[in-house]
DNA sequence: TTGCGATGTTCCATTATATGAAACGCTGGT
DNA sequence: ACCAGCGTTTCATATAATGGAACATCGCAA
């Protein structure tokens, strides 16, 4: 049997690297032993070594925070996702052409995350950065995912309502059931009030393994309207082609 | 004495890590066993750990790569950083203003990092990435710290030069010289051919805690040009208040 | 279809590394 | 000047990690 209850020394350390990254605030070695249970000399030699490799820095004050190599570490995993490198000049190509920002988002571990994107108007600059997670039952792409490609995806059962307009349960299920039938997906400020978008799959070896979108405000019925969607659709094709091109 | 001969436990998920972000493309246990100079057991058992906490994940293929986890590790000692929230308006306005891409930077274990931008033209759109090092020598963010922030980073004694501006040795002096002593850097295609900025100090509390940039093509003298200096040293003012205003 | 080589996974006796209580040095506040 | 609390270090001891060996699985060639 597992030694499950006994927790390893290198389970500490990223327990050491997640509280200060949930913390949000440098802390002093008393108060991550305090914060994770641990004796402060522990705390403290887990710190060190960590330290040596960059993945913690301390601050002026001396208090430690997460380290600059982290960054590296998690741009990494971004820009080596092949469907990343393909995609990006089809997604600055959008951009430039509709004045708009184009997300490409992609399941991992069950959830889905913001890949790359090329901004457009000043609405959208705010949300979300690259490598965020975004809610499935909530956003296009999101519903691409769970009528499209439902088991790269764990569904939320208890997903919350972001606006009045957010779809849930049955009306989910028959947004979901239009966007299995008609290939694409539609945002009508279901997450972010004043914000609408489409998005189209981006197939692979017949797998989808991205989403595209193109989100603006909701005003602008250019973002959302029905002549939006094809040349949407062309670029995830255009994708999905030199994707496989590279084979 | 330290035993320093000794690589820890912890110190070998690091190196399993760094392997894998550095290797590019998923490896199986052998070849991490291998590459590492360990056991195939304890490169195994490593992985476990690591993936338990989802910085390794496997491919469909079963081999490891980094994890999706680490994504939002980077991510967030950018966005923890107070100057990246103060700036972010600031940013999106002066993007909005001039059409241009903005940039931070700021300096993080004596290295410069890309900590926010706010795209404008498509020439930008390609470089860099939020998380991204760029040089001192050859960016005007990078003078602009090496002017007037030495003590934050480490000036490379052999830089290299990227196009036939690259301002070197005497040639480079005489120019953090000018920036010292008008306080924003210029940068006319000392980096990356056809691409031209300028650059103003972010203070707060006396020191320099980032760098604002705006960037466009040489082509436009609006982007280098003399008029364009005194708007971005005002959103450099902008943001210091706004995190000295903080207190 | 079968056999083989290479890979991934697991076990457990042994060892090396990590542990953490205690002590010490330093700092900031009163 | 004093004190509480913090950061850092030591080292006897405990515990977790190690890694050789064995086993299971997989892909490929004949």
């Amino acid at each position: 049997m597992e030694h499950r209850n006994r927790v390893g020394t290198v389970e500490k350390a990223v327990d050491v690297l997640q509280y200060l990254h949930e913390a949000g605030v440098p802390r002093g070695v008393t108060a991550i032993g305090r914060g994770l249970g641990l004796p402060k000399a522990t705390a403290h030699r887990l710190l060190k070594t960590l330290g040596r490799r960059g993945l913690v820095e301390r601050d002026d004050a001396g208090r430690y925070r997460p380290g600059i190599a982290l960054v590296a570490l998690g741009l990494g995993v971004i820009e080596r996702e092949p469907v990343v490198a393909a995609a990006r000049p089809v997604l600055e190509a959008e951009a430039e052409r509709i004045g708009e920002t184009i997300f490409l988002a992609g399941a991992r571990g069950g959830r889905l995350f913001v890949l790359d994107k090329c901004e457009g108007s000043s609405f959208l600059r705010a949300a979300p950065r690259i490598g965020s997670e975004v809610p499935l039952h909530a956003t296009a792409v999101g519903k691409v995912y769970l009528a499209l490609a439902a088991d790269q995806v764990q569904r939320d059962e208890a997903a919350p309502a972001y606006t009045d307009r957010t779809l849930l349960a049955d009306a989910l299920d028959d947004d979901l059931a239009r966007v299995a039938e008609r290939g694409w997906a539609q945002n009508r400020e279901e997450w972010i009030p004043g914000l609408a978008g489409l998005a189209a799959p981006v197939y692979a070896r017949g797998r989808v393994v991205a989403s595209i979108a193109a989100s603006g405000a909701a005003a602008r019925a250019e973002v959302w309207g029905p002549d939006a969607i094809e040349p949407l659709i062309r670029a995830a094709r255009e994708i999905g082609a030199r994707l496989e091109g590279t084979t």
